[in-house]
DNA sequence: GTCTATAGAGAGATAGAC
DNA sequence: GTCTATCTCTCTATAGAC
């Protein structure tokens, strides 16, 4: 019993994530729902519109998502595994980070897009700086960058060869000491 | 003097890693290049065909880029630096690196371009880890994944923030020792 | 090898009825 | 809020002349 507002923006979100914002349509959204394109527009009046919807709507899931890890787990570097497992799912899904996708396609978006994309990175780095800081890390900010480029590109390289441990594997040099 | 086949897949390329390969039409390239759609079709009679030529001419490149690599420097570190500066130069014209755009819209392209898209990074990898083994790494396959994966999400989001010393700082830790 | 011309499908988007 | 209907444009792709 989702509302239609959530299940475009559900599906949207996982078409972005497989094929990219630009490989799929108003079509392809209103097909699958069974609705018509023009209730999609009714929603999202233009195709921007809807990247804006998906990319703040990350956004506020992630920084939730952030704050109940913090209050789950004590352990800075348990904080790091649980995201690790987070973007595993991802993988599994044969799905990459919506927020990287717009990132890869940047020069397809509107520079209103690409403000709130980088909006996004914005905090996740700040957020993955507090978690080095927290475990003793005097170079927390470029630990947290390596953490993050690493995250990023081991999705994308774990999903190619269908195999999320891809990720973990990546980053385990972050996790000792 | 550059033939139209060049031309095409020249700007293809740079299309594809700007905007990636869903991001442009046949008539972006003919109007750019000065000739019709329909004779961009006669050199690549379906996009398809397209993509899979420009994968395979990166991976020529690059192994050909990796062979004088190993040729110019001993030093494994210092090669790896050279791989870090050869990204850097994407950051600089705003472009991401041409598999990682077609491995993030995945979905979108053929299986036959997909298997390209794999062996690229299959080559790219153990061309890495026999650095990081001559480099004296025990865990040298680990070091190179971890490598490939922060460089190809360095270049993302130093793109993003219009910075190329993102994927340098974003490596470091893989250069000392 | 490049062109004109065009087919045929699919895209984003809107007006207006219900 | 969802629909029918439609507009306009763009896309991939092909046939056939030069």
């Amino acid at each position: 019993m989702t509302d239609t507002r959530t299940k475009i923006l559900d599906l949207a979100e996982s078409l972005t994530q497989t094929r990219g914002f630009n490989g799929f349509s108003y079509i392809d959204l209103a097909e699958e729902i069974g609705i018509k394109t023009a209730s999609v527009h009714y929603y999202f009046k233009v195709k921007d519109d809807l990247a804006a919807a998906l990319v703040e709507r990350v956004q506020t899931t992630h920084a939730a998502g952030f704050r109940e890890i913090e209050e789950g787990t004590s352990c800075p570097k348990k904080r790091l595994e649980a995201v690790i497992a987070y973007f595993q799912g991802y993988v599994a899904e044969a799905k990459f980070c919506l927020c990287g996708m717009m990132a890869a396609e940047l020069q397809s978006v509107s520079p209103r897009v690409a403000r709130l994309v980088e909006a996004y990175f914005n905090s996740f780095h700040a957020w993955l700086s507090r978690q080095f800081k927290e475990a003793g890390h005097k170079d927390a900010k470029l630990q947290a960058l390596g953490f993050l480029s690493a995250l990023e590109g081991s999705v994308l390289l774990a999903r190619l060869r269908r195999d999320p441990k891809i990720v973990h594997d990546a980053l385990k040099g972050y996790l000792k000491a």
